[in-house]
RNA sequence: GCCCUCGUAGCUCAACGGAUAGAGCGCAGGCCUCCGAAGCCUGAAAUCGAGGUUCGAUUCCUCGCGGGGGCACCA
């Protein structure tokens, strides 16, 4: 619909003479009285309003008005008939890598990172709902000194490397020794010592911790909606990237103080002086692992907390260089996630006031129980966890896409209000109205439809066009808002009007079929479960 | 020191250079004999400061103040 008024404006602006590039913007008035859609061209263009408003007609619009410098767009009755909506595919034929979640291995997921697969997998489903074909990667990282910590730590806590906690546990300990430098020398040799296999013992509680942290993982991401088509980790692209740069010094990077360092925006170790790949290097090499699995990508995206924004500048810099051929005519692009903060103050792993993400989910499933205890519904443990995962994905995807989320543990997370377990509520409702509807033979058509349009259908209008700009802008939060709209509208209009019995009945039914497809799509791309009941 | 970000009701967030700056929580009040009250309705309450660009600035530019992040061997 937008489209169309888009066009029509041009066309006729065309017609009026040459006057080089059209310039003007159809959007969607902030108030629902100024119309349905709006277009500031004749502001822009130096237009008379009236006159050129009276040169314009568009199928579906009923009203043309001019409102002081807008011209205003007032949809027909039956335009705004919920229908079929189709969605733009700008992604069309494009092959678009997304990168996220990529967790350390050993040490237990906390809720920051959740973030990052959060964002990553909606982003993913935004991209595929627009045309693209999209190729979810996970990158773990299972060796490096994150990992010599740990391992370092099980050594001195004599932990069970079968326990997510005795790894926690042996990392925090690792990490301390390692910063007060207690334990530097040593834990520097077990990370050569794990690069090199040269050690049994360690390399062996290393596979064994990777493999309790990955099944955690796992079991974490199937319940979060995710399920990765390809894992590259860092123990492949560290050696190839070792060997890339090696073949590029002099070329690409240079030596200095021993080890091998890139000039770009800002100076970055590749290759430390113990001959190690840092995660620069690591980057250089997943690359090419990436270049290899997907030689025909058009796009690459990585999700990343925000602070490795300039980091990515100078590495996709350093790649472009090295692989002038590979890189050209594709996109490489960091995605920045925010970061979690605390009320209580800032979370790290050190200070142990870590907040893992299963305990998280426990947290507010009990809480989600606790509200359907005097419910009798099919599977109350299924359903406390969808509305706990909502809650949790809601409270990310509702601001922009970089900005930090403020937590607090003590309050745990809103099951009401602007919220994921709001948004579903309305859908539940919806479903319900459709099942009561079917058990008393009230079928939906438009026949009593009744003369003007509520508010309901005039947002449910604007869908299509929310899906396709969240996409293009990578910024899942514009659907977000969006859903919470449709749903109070939703909400707004079950609370006044008696549907089944009434004298709109079957468009009552028709409509609340259409608020349900929209709503079930809609949190069914910000990866948010869609429960049956609640 | 340099670079990047952010600053909007008491709190957490919206507002693609546009019209009367929207929500939720909290606060004050009202609504279940009726398809689900995790809901609906009403009310009080905000653009960090100073300049500039523009017909029009929360949005763009400059300066200042205040958070956060980054800048050589962590990821």
């Amino acid at each position: 619909m937008k489209e169309r008024i888009y066009d029509a404006i041009r066309e006729a602006l065309l017609r009026q003479g040459p006057e080089g590039q059209p310039r003007f913007a159809v959007e969607r008035p902030r108030d629902m009285s100024h119309g349905d859609y709006s277009s500031n061209v004749a502001l822009v263009n130096k237009l008379d309003p009236q006159e050129f408003a009276a040169k314009l007609k568009v199928e579906g619009v009923e009203k043309i008005e001019v409102a002081g410098k807008f011209i205003n767009f007032y949809l027909s009755r039956e335009a705004l008939l919920p229908g079929e909506q189709v969605i733009a595919q700008p992604y069309a034929g494009k092959t678009v890598l997304v990168e996220y979640t990529s967790p350390n291995l050993f040490k237990p997921l906390h809720i920051g990172n959740l973030i990052g697969n959060i964002l990553g997998e909606s982003i993913a489903r935004l991209l595929q709902k627009t045309g693209a074909d999209v190729k979810r990667v996970n990158y773990p990282s299972d060796i490096g000194l994150t990992v010599a910590k740990g391992v370092w730590g099980l050594t001195q806590t004599k932990g069970d490397p079968n326990d997510i906690k005795a790894l926690g546990e042996a990392y925090k300990v690792g990490n301390a020794a390692y910063e007060d430098g207690s334990g530097k020398e040593q834990i520097d040799a077990i990370n050569t010592a794990l690069y090199e296999h040269s050690n049994a013992e360690w390399s062996d509680l290393r596979e064994q911790g990777i493999a309790t942290s990955r099944r955690h993982l796992d079991e974490l991401c199937a319940r979060l909606g995710t399920k990765f088509d390809t894992e590259f980790f860092e123990s492949e692209s560290g050696p190839l990237g070792t060997d890339i740069v090696r073949a590029h010094i002099g070329k690409v990077f240079e030596e200095s103080e021993g080890a091998v360092v890139y000039k770009g925006a800002h100076t970055r170790v590749f290759l430390n002086s113990r001959g190690l790949p840092t995660y620069e290097a690591k980057e250089v090499g997943l690359f090419d692992l990436k270049s290899k699995a997907y030689p025909d990508f058009d796009v690459s995206l990585t999700v990343t907390g925000g602070e490795q924004k300039d980091f990515f500048g100078v590495v996709f810099d350093a790649i472009g260089k090295i692989f002038p051929d590979k890189v050209a005519g594709k996109t490489l692009r960091h995605v920045a996630n925010g970061f979690l903060r605390l009320t209580t103050g800032k979370m790290s792993s050190r200070l142990g006031n870590v907040i893992t993400g299963e305990s998280l989910l426990e947290d507010l499933q009990k809480d989600a129980q606790e509200k359907m205890a005097d419910r009798v519904l099919a599977d109350k443990e299924k359903t406390a966890q969808e509305i706990a995962v909502g809650a949790i994905k809601y409270s990310v995807l509702k601001s922009g896409s970089g900005r930090d989320i403020l937590f607090d543990p003590e309050q745990s997370l809103s099951l009401e209000g602007d919220s994921g377990p709001y948004v579903q509520y309305a859908l539940v409702r919806a479903r319900s109205l459709l099942r009561a509807a079917s058990d008393k033979g009230i079928a939906p058509s438009q026949s009593d439809a009744p003369e003007h349009a509520s508010v309901l259908e005039r947002v449910l209008v604007h869908y299509a066009e929310t899906v396709e700009y969240a996409a293009v802008e990578l910024e899942p939060h514009y659907l977000t808002t969006y859903l919470t709209e449709l749903a109070a509208a939703f909400n707004s209009w079950y609370a006044q009007e008696k549907v089944l019995g009434g004298p709109h009945q079957h468009y009552g039914v028709f409509l609340a079929a259409a608020a349900e497809r929209t709503l079930a799509e809609g949190l069914t791309l910000l990866g948010i479960p869609t429960p049956e009941e609640m």
